[in-house]
DNA sequence: TACTATGATTGAAT
DNA sequence: ATTCAATCATAGTA
């Protein structure tokens, strides 16, 4: 918000000046004596800028304004809300000063030369910063909420990614459903609270970008506000919501890995094969002593029989072969000729 | 609580 | 890709 707000301060001051320089009277003084000192001219304006209104309106209008001036149907008098005089209406004079302002023949050009003149000075400081490329942090945020399946399409993507993540852990089938739908329950928990909250920062975001849009369109009528500015100003303040949220997708991220290490993680959730399956397993190995080591296809049928996974059966005759070998360290290590025989 | 057993992971070697 | 060896982290037990 600060830019925002630092934005609308910096086109208040010069508001200030405008309805101060375009005045008739001093638009002729100034632009009708071509012999006057330019540098006088900008001393003045830097001197008006720093007036407050009354002092401006005491020392150009000392006298009252012809009765004539009197009221006004300008559309634009509501533009410059809350630099009025204080307390009620605007004194008559006043009035009149912007009308004479608004229908002056010099007012289009004075305008633009003061867009001009805001746009080499206020915004070229801005304009440095401008144009960045899509930020590097935020698209790997969503890549990896998409394969995460926080964002993207609804079902699909997110329990594939768990299912193969859950693959990947090697849980086995049987305990590992239940807390496999644990997981996906509290994954789209996270989802749900991701999409409502994305969807609140849009629509915030469009209110609010439409509210100031609104309110410089409005002002740009009395105030030097080119439409190049208010779209400045447009990309301001999407920069600032896209930076919130930056911060919703990094905090669901994190939310994510938390919950995955707790539920994927298959170390932490280590159980011992039923006894069962261990039978069929010690049973495989102590037949084949020789030779420990069950083909691709006998492995899916110890798989099957254990109700776990190739990989398991893999990983438990891995273990099995050094721990056996490693038990009977102590002793000399027994001979086996290839086709089984001591 | 300390210890052992055990399933999973990792990195190097093949 | 598979295996070995070391290691991690937890389950089970005395």
């Amino acid at each position: 918000m600060d830019d925002q707000t630092r934005m609308l301060a910096g086109l208040g001051g010069l508001g200030g000046l405008t309805q101060d320089v375009g005045d008739p009277d001093s638009v002729r003084k100034q632009l009708g004596q071509p012999q006057q000192d330019i540098g006088d001219i900008l001393q003045q304006i830097m001197a008006i800028t720093d007036e407050s209104l009354d002092e401006a309106q005491a020392r150009c209008w000392p006298e009252e304004a012809p009765a004539q001036w009197g009221g006004t149907d300008d559309p634009t008098e509501g533009g410059g809300a809350g630099r009025g005089t204080a307390g009620g209406a605007l004194p008559l004079n006043f009035q009149h000063r912007k009308h004479a302002l608004n229908c002056h023949r010099m007012k289009p050009a004075l305008f633009s030369v003061l867009c001009e003149i805001k746009e080499k000075t206020v915004l070229s400081i801005r304009g440095v910063q401008e144009e960045d490329p899509p930020d590097p942090q935020i698209m790997r945020l969503d890549n990896m909420l998409l394969a995460e399946g926080v964002s993207g399409p609804e079902k699909g993507g997110g329990s594939a990614a768990a299912a193969a993540a859950a693959a990947a852990a090697g849980g086995s089938p049987n305990d590992g459903s239940i807390e496999h739908s644990d997981y996906r329950a509290k994954l789209a928990q996270i989802r749900q609270i991701y999409h409502s909250e994305l969807e609140k920062y849009e629509q915030a975001c469009s209110e609010f970008t439409n509210h100031v849009m609104n309110l410089l369109r409005e002002q740009s009528r009395t105030r030097p506000i080119s439409p190049k500015e208010i779209e400045r100003m447009v990309s301001i303040i999407h920069r600032k919501f896209s930076s919130i949220q930056m911060q919703l997708k990094q905090s669901t991220c994190e939310a994510v890995m938390i919950l995955r290490s707790r539920f994927l993680d298959a170390r932490r959730k280590r159980r011992n094969f039923n006894k069962q399956a261990t039978e069929v397993l010690n049973e495989y190995f102590y037949s084949h002593l020789s030779n420990p080591y069950p083909s691709e296809e006998a492995k899916e049928e110890l798989a099957k029989k254990c109700a776990i996974t190739v990989s398991q059966v893999s990983n438990w005759f891995g273990n099995k072969r050094i721990r056996y070998k490693k038990n009977i360290g102590g002793y000399p290590a027994p001979c086996y000729t290839p086709d089984g025989r001591l």
